[in-house]
DNA sequence: GGCTACAGTCGAACCGGTTCGCAACGGACG
DNA sequence: CGTCCGTTGCGAACCGGTTCGACTGTAGCC
């Protein structure tokens, strides 16, 4: 593999010549210019990105942290990743994917190595173990998800108590009086999963404010016990007419558990879902959905990480945390409640 | 950060005897290797990757190439990532995402700039682009997915011919005389997805050895094309009593359209998917399948390469084709054809 | 004509590790 | 008591870039 200095000597110049005729961080002559970049081109030179890391301190990498835990509904996390991963390239960052079980070891290894610019985490947790690490690193952080304390890193996040708002104000407006929330396992919850409560909580606030009667239940994260749960939830509420569903698998059971009951949406059951667009699409959901933009979120989080580490906010400019608006998509699985 | 310099100066040796105190490449007294493991608990110290990848040429990051491609079906390709990336981990290696559309430049940059120790290369297409880049560049490479050529990589796939023929012995077992075969959209074999094909040749050889009519068509892999293209499907050949899905969008939007034409699945219709039971207890996938076990491939590929980086596989040893024998996980979808 | 200013280039130091060659030391042995 | 050898540690070089300070030559200016 050629090496600056193989370029500066077949250009008849110095390394120091040959380095800042490429990056141009000093006058140099048209003629010398000229010569290095033939040199670079016939050579077949790439600076090697070791040696550039230790002499910059930058290594133009950005560390993923994403967790695919146990009741974690892992395509999903696809979308976020993909995001952050198509943008950091477009900023000329490339990713270090971390899904270590263990993700505070993992995070200290790579931050104090030094193998990474900056790091973005997705699923946070209300108390995430990882966040305390992140805070003493010497690298930005930011954050997919909204935790307890939010000092020290950019948060980004769909605005949950709104998406909760809108799903219920959206089936009272059709005239629904009894509805049930499907949530995510309690596991999600005991571990951290601050968005489960965050939408729970908002949607039995609006509902209770506009005089609904609403279940909040809890369903499995995989077959076959979602389709099970589903199925419990509609034996014991059998007032139900219009259902949330917070919960990737349940949204993706739904179909079948409602055809194995004979129901129809919206005939039988309006329905609204929390999801993308593109996991709408991609499995076939026939629901309406609150739009949980991943894409977008990655985006963002990594636009703003790489502003802080090129240094574009002063380092003591506060910290962001900023909310997507939750958007309605409609599929046309809602409407007015049937008549008993 | 703490150098192995302060380490050095901490315990009062050289810098080189705390490399050694370290590495144990030499031998080192007790008491000496005691201060310095006292120092490094000390100072938090942790060698500084990109120093260490200059002096070693080892980065222990092993580049992963995943295209997401318009018409192919994102979340499969989850578990392949999953599968390298904790596979990886395991071995002590870190993954580098490259979820580039350009994926030829990309893979010349993390390699020429020596990011990466090794390449994994996914979605490997019939005469894929990047093959030629991956031979001449200094790391080894593994695929998952066989291109024409393989010569100077490891290849790991699912042995696609066999699971064609698996498929349709199944249902010839079971008394059907005429099936369809939904394959991946067009554009995906044009671009040189071989297993399509690979997968297809076989069954139809295999029905025309068994005196089977079996009808290839191929459907979209998005919502909502590809609930119209199984509709045709079935209105074109009415006589089809078992239906193989070796195309990931249409196995989920199948209950759906099944559930409108008010058929059910044996009685009406038996069907065999290809996908991984992962996949189908994500998604509530109801039919029985081939197993396409993609972490396990992902696993392969990572282990031989790994293997290869660290010189355990001569460098002149022949490198590896390897299929994995699919298998049917039977969910109960199949039956004999209903009797006309 | 002498001075300054500046464009253009070079040499050397540095980033933070690893590794090779060598020397000092102490014990065993003849 | 001298020699030989194994153990242990040190100094220096090296990996491949970047960057700072200094030096040279030429143009512009008074």
């Amino acid at each position: 593999m050629a090496t600056i200095g193989d370029v500066a000597r077949a250009a008849g110049v110095s390394r120091s010549t040959a380095s800042y005729a490429l990056s141009g961080k000093r006058a140099i002559s048209a003629d010398v210019r000229r010569r290095v970049e033939e040199a670079v081109r016939e050579l077949g030179y790439t600076p090697n990105a070791g040696a550039r890391a230790l002499a910059t301190s930058q290594t133009m990498v950005i560390g993923l942290l994403a967790q695919f835990l146990e009741d974690e509904f892992a395509p999903a996390m696809l979308q976020y990743m993909l995001g952050v991963s198509n943008t950091a390239r477009e900023l000329g960052y490339d990713i270090l994917l971390v899904s270590d079980a263990d993700g505070t070891r993992a995070l200290r290894r790579i931050t104090d190595s030094r193998m990474v610019d900056g790091i973005v985490l997705l699923n946070v947790a209300e108390r995430d173990e990882r966040l305390p690490i992140l805070r003493s690193a010497a690298q930005p952080g930011a954050l997919v998800g909204l935790p307890a304390d939010c000092t020290g890193v950019d948060v980004f996040d769909l605005d949950f108590e709104e998406a909760g708002r809108v799903m219920v104000d959206h089936l009272h407006r059709l005239g629904h009086r009894e509805v049930a929330l499907v949530s995510q396992p309690e596991h999600v919850i005991e571990r951290g999963g601050a968005y489960v409560w965050r939408l729970q909580n908002a949607a039995v606030e609006a509902a209770r404010a506009r005089g609904i009667t609403l279940h909040p239940v809890s369903a499995a994260a995989h077959q076959p016990d979602v389709g099970r749960d589903l199925n419990a939830l509609l034996d014991a509420h059998p007032g139900v007419t219009g259902l949330l569903v917070h919960n990737e698998a349940a949204a993706a059971a739904l179909p079948t558990v409602l055809h194995e009951r004979g129901l129809t949406a919206p005939e039988d059951l309006s329905v609204v879902g929390r999801y993308s667009d593109e996991f709408a699409r991609t499995f076939s959901l026939p629901y309406s959905s609150i739009e949980s933009a991943p894409d977008r979120l990655g985006r963002m989080a990594v636009r703003q990480l790489v502003r802080r580490i090129e240094g574009e906010v002063a380092a003591d400019e506060p910290h962001v945390v900023r909310f997507v608006t939750p958007e309605l998509v409609d599929r046309g699985s809602t409407g007015a409640p049937r008549t008993t």
